[in-house]
DNA sequence: CCCGAATATTGACCACCATCAATATATGCA
DNA sequence: TGCATATATTGATGGTGGTCAATATTCGGG
């Protein structure tokens, strides 16, 4: 289990940072790793930006095939990821997903590499 | 071939953030994610904090391998990594290695979340 | 010049991951 | 109710990555 969402909201972990810091431990670690590992994709990448480029705030899961080379279910896979993540938003609308960037997430990213 | 360091300097790519962009490529994704990999390991988090913490610029090598619970060729192997990804820096002292983080790595690579 | 110590490299092993085809689930519509 | 469509899940497979033991390399000192 442990299905803590990894990118949690404002902590003391994420902000503050104080002029020193005692090194990670093994379990902000892998936390903080999990995050990054989310990111670690070309294709989750991909899917960041062209979800981020989208003027509408939300981008249904049917346009996020054609984009990318890959199988409606890796695409699926790669959202799911993103999702569990904490990046991405999902909603379904009848029989379609759509998938939006969840605010802040990724300047949350960026500060855990600040707060290391 | 390709021996581009993965955190490239300041280009346009990496600042200046326009109102709208383009989605990611495929290359440029690909290469943005070898940056996350580097970064989405507990232990190469963990080595980038304990070098970060360290008062003095660099640390030995040495005093690397007792905080995490790896053996010797394995923490030799994150580091490396963590090298060829552009976060730290080696320089050798005869028999010592000593690692630093290249000044604005961390920053580079928090800004690549910002410029998706 | 040889020895010991610090670090890097090699090779092997196991776990995890990205991917796809096939299938399941769910929703809208006739 | 039954079919078509959109999405998710399952199972299998090839590839990648983290780890260690063993070995190689490099350097300083006696």
């Amino acid at each position: 289990m442990n299905a803590l969402p990894i990118l949690e909201p404002v902590t003391d972990e994420t902000c503050c940072t104080p002029a020193s810091r005692p090194a990670l431990d093994a379990e902000q670690a892998k936390r903080r790793a999990l995050v990054f590992k989310a990111l670690a994709d070309p294709n989750r990448l991909r899917l960041l930006s062209i979800i981020k480029a989208e003027s509408s705030g939300s981008t249904c899961a049917c346009d996020l095939i054609d984009p990318l080379d890959l199988s409606q279910p890796t695409v699926s896979h790669h959202l799911k990821i993103l999702v569990d993540a904490g990046f991405l938003h999902r909603e379904k609308r009848g029989t379609w997903a759509y998938y939006s960037l969840i605010p802040g997430a990724l300047e949350r990213a960026a500060g855990l590499l600040g707060s290391l």
